[in-house]
DNA sequence: ACCTGAACACCGTTCAAGT
DNA sequence: ACCTGAACACCGTTCAAGT
């Protein structure tokens, strides 16, 4: 039942060499598994993720390096099972609410879906900063910001001039429209973005950032 | 004026550590740092992020490690200054677009914005896809895009129960939608992701996805 | 059977020696 | 003046020895 706990958090698949070595089958091991996940937590958010180092995880959780590799063959796979475990977390909540939403007006859809999602995530907010982290380098990700907030305001100074409407919240709207961009544009990336699915994505960002922006905007009388 | 042409690559504030050491003063410097850029992306590409060793970069670009270390302090930094070249790169775009599309009416802007970025994406592939691995490890970006994709499923399911709708292309309007919700929470957290912030987020991508929905949909008869 | 931690391989970084 | 690459510190990972 312990092996059980454990398997509630593989919902995907895992390659093999990222599973962890071996399932626990005693309480004292579970809580152990328990005391490196918190570690792990820990660690990356006093130190960042390059002071988070298999001694300094071990030492915290009161075992030693040794222990620690008998239940995950390598850190990437430490890393993964704890980020895997936030991850299934967030994917259930949204389940469970595009469940509990079935046949709702279209009008209502939005609300059920980003709702779930982000209360899933201030729910858990610490894992969720920390598990960013692993994913995110901290230098890096300063450059992207830097390089969205640019974007951000050569889209402000667009939609200011636009020759139909003008718009309450310029700065809002912008950040929206762009971090809708550059985030799925990512996304797309990670998916190896083929040349076709650039296309969709672009049809697809153009139709959903247009109608946003309709709703956002006064007409100019 | 070659002095000049390294300062265009920074048009952001670069934190200090991050610096390159020296700018090149002489021609074959600049070639020198060209070489080395044109290194880190093909042994990004060929060997994954975790591949990515100073020593096999200096091979690469035909200099000994000692040299690299003259121009620039650290990895990171090397990492950073090749991030920053094509982050500059697609933000020059964009900003052109914006200028260039000025006074066009509201439906038009969204066109201009997600063309620009994802034209200079496109022209410049090579560079987007190794430099989208510095930031995002493989294995956890595949641990995320089936997170994501678990998460599109439970959408789609929701979105086909609408009452009053269905949906022609329900799998593509389901990952439009969850690419940009996802993607642009990334960025949150980016940013650090106060409770406001968090709020905002919610409150705008609500509306986006609600206007694209009913742009998607076809009202049931 | 399970845990420990010194030992090993490898990578980032330096700096004495070479040109 | 600038480049080289052996040498050093440190981290991930292993495995002989201990309980």
């Amino acid at each position: 039942m312990i092996v059980q706990l454990w398997n509630s958090l593989l919902p995907f698949a895992v390659p093999d060499a990222l599973k962890p070595r071996k399932s626990p089958r005693q309480a004292r091991s579970a809580t152990t598994m328990g005391a490196i996940f918190e570690a792990t937590i820990q660690v990356l958010l006093a130190e960042g993720e390059r002071g988070l180092t298999t001694t300094r995880v071990a030492e915290r959780a009161g075992v030693s390096v040794g222990t620690m590799y008998q239940y995950f063959p390598h850190k990437q796979a430490l890393l993964y099972a704890v980020l895997q475990s936030h991850l299934t977390h967030v994917a259930d909540k949204v389940e469970a609410a595009c469940q509990s939403g079935r046949g709702q007006a279209t009008s209502q859809l939005a609300d059920v879906l980003v709702g779930a999602f982000l209360d899933a995530k201030v729910e858990k907010l610490d894992a969720a900063k920390a598990l960013y982290l692993i994913a995110e380098d901290l230098d890096t990700t300063t450059l992207f910001l830097a390089a969205i907030d640019r974007n951000i305001r050569s889209a402000s100074t667009l939609f200011a001039s636009a020759a139909d409407a003008n718009f309450e919240d310029l700065e809002a709207v912008a950040a929206t429209v762009f971090s809708s961009v550059a985030g799925s544009t990512r996304i797309a990336f990670g998916r190896g973005a083929s040349a076709s699915a650039l296309l969709d994505l672009r049809r697809e960002l153009t139709l959903m950032c247009r109608s946003y922006l309709e709703v956002r905007h006064r007409p100019r009388r």
